[in-house]
DNA sequence: GCCCAGGAAATAT
DNA sequence: ATATTTCATGGG
C-alpha cells in the first residue's frame, strides 16, 4: 500500500470533504462506514474512489480512499495517488481567491460563509455522465445508491487491503446491460438511457471528453445528444467533470433561487436564463456558486 | 395514500 | 419554438 499527506492548511480555503463529496455534486466517492447517505457530517471518515486505468495502457485501476483527521488529508492507495487525489478534489484551486472574486451578492455570501472549505470536484467523464444521467427526480442519496449498485453488478472488481472494491463499468461493461436488469436494479425509467449512451460511448459514436473541445455553449449542445441528457444534466457534466467553472445547472433548486433572489434572470428559455444567471453569479467562476447556493438552500444549513 | 426528488422525451399547440 | 404530459421509485 503506498500512502501519503497533505496538511490542509497548505490548501487556499481548506477542504471539507463531507460537503465535498456528499453535497451532490460527486457520485464517484463512498464513505466507507456507511450503506446509506443522507446523514450528518461524519469526521474523520474515509471515503474511497476507483479511477480506471485507460483501456489501452499497461496498468490496472487503482483504489483510493482519503480522509481528513488532525487537519491533514491522508490517502491510502494501491498506487501513488498524489497529483490523482489533487486532481480529482481539485486541491490546487485557490478557493480563497474565487471566494474573494465573487458578486457581491447577500445570497451567495451566506452560501460561501455557510460552507467553507467545499471545493468541486472533477469526475471522471463517463461516471459522471451516467450519474446524472440516473439524477432526473431523484434524492442525492439515491443516485448514490444507484451508482454504487452499477459498479457492484457491472464494474471490474478489484483487491485492496483485504476489501473488494469494484470500479464504475467501462462504457462497454455498461452496454453489455439491458433496460430489463436495469429496471430491476430500480433505476426506472433511466434504464434505457443508461443503456443507449452506454452504447453510444462503447460503439465510438460520441464521448463526452469530446465536449473539452468546444466553447461553453457549442460543448453543451454536444452533450445533449446522448440518451437522457437534456441542458441542466449537461451543465452538470460539463461543470463537474470537464473543466467548465462557469456552467450553472438550472435544477429545481437554483431555479426557485432565481424565482426568490434573482426574479429578472428568468428569460424565458434554458440558454437565455443560462447567460443572465451565469452572469449574475460571477461569469467564469459561476458554477462554484452555484454550486454553494444549491447546497445551501437544499441542506437549508 | 400523498408528495416529492440535482429532468428528459414524446406529444400537442 | 414553446407548453403540457408521461415516465419509476423509495422515503418522508
Amino acid at each position: 500500500m503506498e500512502t501519503g499527506t497533505i496538511p490542509v492548511d497548505e490548501l487556499s480555503g481548506g477542504l471539507d470533504l463531507y460537503r465535498t463529496l456528499e453535497s451532490g455534486q460527486s457520485y464517484c466517492w463512498r464513505r466507507s462506514d456507511v450503506e446509506m447517505y443522507g446523514g450528518s457530517p461524519a469526521p474523520n471518515a474515509w471515503y474511497h474512489t476507483v479511477v480506471s486505468a485507460p483501456e489501452d495502457a499497461a496498468v490496472s485501476d487503482a483504489v483510493i480512499r482519503v480522509r481528513v483527521r488532525n487537519g491533514v488529508l491522508e490517502w491510502e492507495s494501491t498506487v501513488d495517488a498524489d497529483s490523482i487525489v489533487r486532481r480529482l478534489l481539485r486541491l490546487d484551486d485557490d478557493l480563497e481567491a474565487i471566494v474573494a472574486a465573487a458578486p457581491d451578492d447577500p445570497l451567495l455570501d451566506e452560501a460561501y460563509a455557510a460552507h467553507r472549505g467545499m471545493r468541486l470536484v472533477e469526475d471522471p467523464a463517463f461516471p459522471c455522465l451516467i450519474s446524472f444521467i440516473c439524477s432526473a427526480q431523484m434524492r442525492v442519496s439515491r443516485i448514490h445508491t444507484m451508482v454504487s449498485t452499477l459498479a457492484h453488478e457491472y464494474g471490474t472488481p478489484i483487491e485492496f487491503d483485504g476489501d473488494t472494491y469494484h470500479a464504475f463499468p467501462t462504457p462497454a461493461q455498461l452496454a453489455t446491460a439491458t433496460e430489463a436488469e436495469l429496471r430491476d436494479l430500480g433505476l426506472g425509467y433511466r434504464a434505457p438511457y443508461v443503456v443507449r449512451t452506454a452504447e453510444m460511448v462503447a460503439d465510438g459514436e460520441a464521448h463526452p471528453e469530446e465536449a473539452r473541445t468546444l466553447e461553453y455553449e457549442d460543448a453543451r449542445d454536444y452533450l445533449t445528444q446522448f440518451v437522457g441528457v437534456g441542458d441542466k444534466v449537461a451543465d452538470c457534466v460539463l461543470l463537474f467533470s470537464l473543466g467548465f467553472d462557469e456552467a450553472v445547472p438550472l435544477d429545481t433548486w437554483i431555479k426557485s433561487a432565481i424565482e426568490d433572489y434573482y426574479p429578472d434572470c428568468d428569460c424565458g428559455s434554458y440558454a437565455a436564463t443560462s447567460r443572465a444567471i451565469r452572469d449574475r453569479l460571477g461569469g467564469d467562476y459561476a458554477g462554484y456558486a452555484q454550486t454553494y447556493i444549491f447546497h445551501h438552500l437544499r441542506t437549508g444549513e
